[in-house]
DNA sequence: ACTACGGTTGAATCCTGAA
DNA sequence: GTTCAGGATTCAACCGTAG
């Protein structure tokens, strides 16, 4: 039974849609070339359980979630784009996928979040960076400026985030104003808190969103709800 | 027939010594455990000769120069460590030899170099950054405060490079700076401009640096004698 | 408008004990 | 044996509040 929400989206009668879902099941939904651009921040497969494993474990966090790409090549359109989040442990479990299913990589991204964090405080340079890979499928264009490849943005403060792995909108909007344009298409497979949505949405995109998680769905509907009509209002580290 | 520059600088004679030499032949005058931190800078493998194809190529960069990396373990004291610069699309043929050599790696390190290079320049981010793996023998405990992951520091103006792939001094004095106390030893096996060197004697530590093109060598040996005595110049970004 | 201070936090990691 | 859940540890940078 295919989603009302998401044809409104397809249509253009409607800007964001979350449901909830697999992605491999319910996202071929999605016609063929009919998606501009796919911004996903997948389980890495490092079993993460939050700050201090405070929270449970995400779901399909066992091994490095790599099965969506094919279907994310498959509904792009040729010209399109992949931003696949990273870590740098399992970056290479990600790198061969994304080539198999039939990118081109094109960058190693890099996400400054301008303060470092916990692991081995003795030995180990604190973490101060996320990586995402950046792929295209045929001939890309960027549709404004050259963006560069590290990006500088501060970190969700924990009080208002509803997701342990949160991105920042304004990161999120930055990414999407660098490789689509205005009334495109977005589409996050894993869209866990809902920011690449809000941000599709609060820079004049459309966008889908999957998530298998149910309770992260129902917040990012309340997000997308409440938040779609601001602006980002996260802050730059620059 | 042991270098005897090389020798003064083991005894504490002599602050730092560049000599042009096989890493993999000449190296072998150090004697095992001696040595505090490896930094180096190795041919990726990508037959880089300079923006625009200006210079020859690198000498050794017909593959990513993985070699050195035994002879690097050997050197360096139990509690020691390496960083060795690297380019994201090679990075991974670096990771799996630098863990077989004995190594254990804690990082990749970023270093933002604050603005962008050139590349594809309609599909591709504007590269900014280069990495670094940090990777340790034993047990390694930071001198002094612990740092973050992230290192910007601005590129050398092309007009005051010796070398197309010089690294500016202010990084290399932060590296220097995390990792090693003063007195401390450091060898470069493959030290090009030297900015390894003169950084290391510029911050009160000791070095040896070797390299196989004689060119290369005469510049450096002849930066090492006039910027050693200097302080590092060079502006970090922050 | 500042500085000073104390509490909080981080896609972390190690370890223990239960299932 | 193996896997999973929870507690302890860590420290530089951030936040909020007080002065």
């Amino acid at each position: 039974m295919p989603s009302s929400e998401i044809s409104d989206v397809l249509a253009g009668r409607r800007r964001g849609a979350i449901m909830q879902g697999d992605c491999l099941v319910d996202g071929r939904q999605i016609p063929d070339g009919t998606v501009d651009a796919v911004i996903v921040d997948p389980p890495f497969g490092i079993r993460y359980r939050g700050q201090n494993n405070r929270q449970r474990a995400l779901l399909n966090d066992e091994q490095p979630f790599v099965w969506f790409l094919p279907e994310a090549y498959r509904v792009l359109r040729p010209g399109g784009s992949l931003i696949c989040f990273c870590q740098w442990r399992v970056m290479e479990d990600f790198r061969r996928p994304i080539q198999l299913a039939g990118f081109r990589i094109m960058n190693c991204l890099i996400w400054d979040k301008g303060h470092g964090g916990m692991g081995h405080t003795g030995c180990q340079f604190a973490p101060r960076h996320e990586v995402a890979w950046f792929a295209i499928k045929g001939r890309f264009r960027f549709p404004g400026r050259r963006p560069a490849d590290v990006l500088p943005h501060r970190i969700v403060p924990p009080k208002r985030r509803i997701h342990s792995t949160q991105k920042p909108l304004s990161l999120m909007t930055d990414l999407i104003d660098s490789v689509t344009k205005p009334d495109e298409l977005i589409y996050d497979p894993c869209c866990g808190s809902g920011s690449t949505v809000v941000a599709a949405v609060a820079t004049g995109r459309r966008a889908i969103g999957m998530d298998l998680d149910a309770e992260h769905v129902a917040a990012a509907r309340h997000r997308l709800k409440h938040e779609a009509a601001n602006k980002a209002s996260d802050q730059s580290v620059e």
